[in-house]
DNA sequence: ACGAAAGGAAACAGATCTGTTTCCTTGGCG
DNA sequence: CGCCAAGGAAACAGATCTGTTTCCTTTCGT
């Protein structure tokens, strides 16, 4: 079991990055956590930056294929897919170690445009709207890339809303505003008075 | 002039500290970049910690107070208003040094629940969303808390799609969905077909 | 002009950070 | 059994971090 104790570090890593950034989080505390000594580590990473980025797209994949597969099974149909989405979030942010979302969390630490993290985290987001754009496709609506921009964006906004003030206010607006946007795309409406 | 090397030391300070983050930004480099010495640091304030906290609770109401002002100043009719959260918004994401909001990032940073920033965090946010709310109030709509919700997580979103994605599909995406909610919540709507 | 206060420069202390290296243990496989 | 690679423990190096202290200069009010 070679890849065991870097699968095991990278957890642990994350999890503390999440909880408390990236430059909050030193290598002894990742180390004594997980288990596992200096060496290893740097065998396994060249650097700490090295391991923030072997974490972030590794969680990339991970969570982001976990999140499109239970947004999937919640319904076989289109449209309820759409607001399904943010029954998945719920699930999520209500869960013990929720700390917001590791990516917003990582541009906040680095602002430089042209790097591998922020690379990283641009690639994560488009990834997840592109997800919703094509849901929103699926679903026939006329403009699905308005569509799912918008939805995406009321996403990001629940995140953060979760992360900063209030879970269930977060959830509840964000559903809200997610059920006007959808049904608006599905162009059934018409102004009266 | 006693205030105004304090009020400097905040500003690079805070320009820092929203560059590169919190843990990121070092003491030593706060002081080099505003000319100032470490003496004048400690004199005014006990600790890094007291500087942030006062860096943040600054921010809140200088920037909180531009941005309504703002907002106000766009038009006088309560409706243009809700929209013109998110010119001002633009406005925002367009600065040269725009790097997301300060509160979110430093949540990211600093999880505990409990800790004078988190609670500076949720007061900023609060008064934002009340802000808008109290726009909705003002523009008569049927349930203002919830299209100031909304308004609120859309804001939100546009933030973090700026700081991280694309500033000009964060304001599209925003003002779109905007409109779409305000005219839902002047409930001039009907379901057809 | 004189005294007091403010602040700059820099040394210093102690902690913590990333990363390297050394030495020893342990466990797996021929 | 015996060998060897993997990894743990810990010392170590060098940088950087927060915070304190000392000494000297500047500046401002009376």
């Amino acid at each position: 079991m070679t890849g065991s104790r870097r699968d095991h570090l990278m957890e642990v890593a994350r999890d503390l990055f999440m909880e408390h950034g990236f430059h909050g989080t030193g290598i002894d505390r990742i180390l004594g956590e997980a288990g596992v000594s200096k060496k290893t580590l740097y065998t396994h990473f060249r650097s700490k930056d090295e391991l923030i980025l072997a974490v972030l797209k590794q969680h990339d994949s991970a969570f982001r294929n976990s999140f499109m597969r239970q947004v999937e099974q919640k319904s076989s149909e289109p449209r309820d897919r759409l607001m399904a989405i943010f029954d998945v979030a719920e699930a999520w942010f209500d869960a013990p170690n929720f700390f917001g979302c590791v990516f917003i969390n990582a541009v906040g630490e680095y602002s430089a445009e042209d790097t591998p993290v922020r690379s990283a985290c641009r690639d994560y987001k488009k990834q997840i709207t592109d997800f919703i754009i094509r849901l929103a496709k699926d679903a026939d609506v006329k403009e699905p890339k308005v569509l799912g921009d918008q939805l995406s964006l009321l996403l990001e906004g629940a995140i953060v809303t979760a992360q900063v003030s209030d879970k269930e206010q977060a959830v509840w607006a964000a559903k809200s505003a997610a059920s006007v946007l959808i049904d608006k795309a599905f162009q059934g409406y018409v102004k009266v008075a």
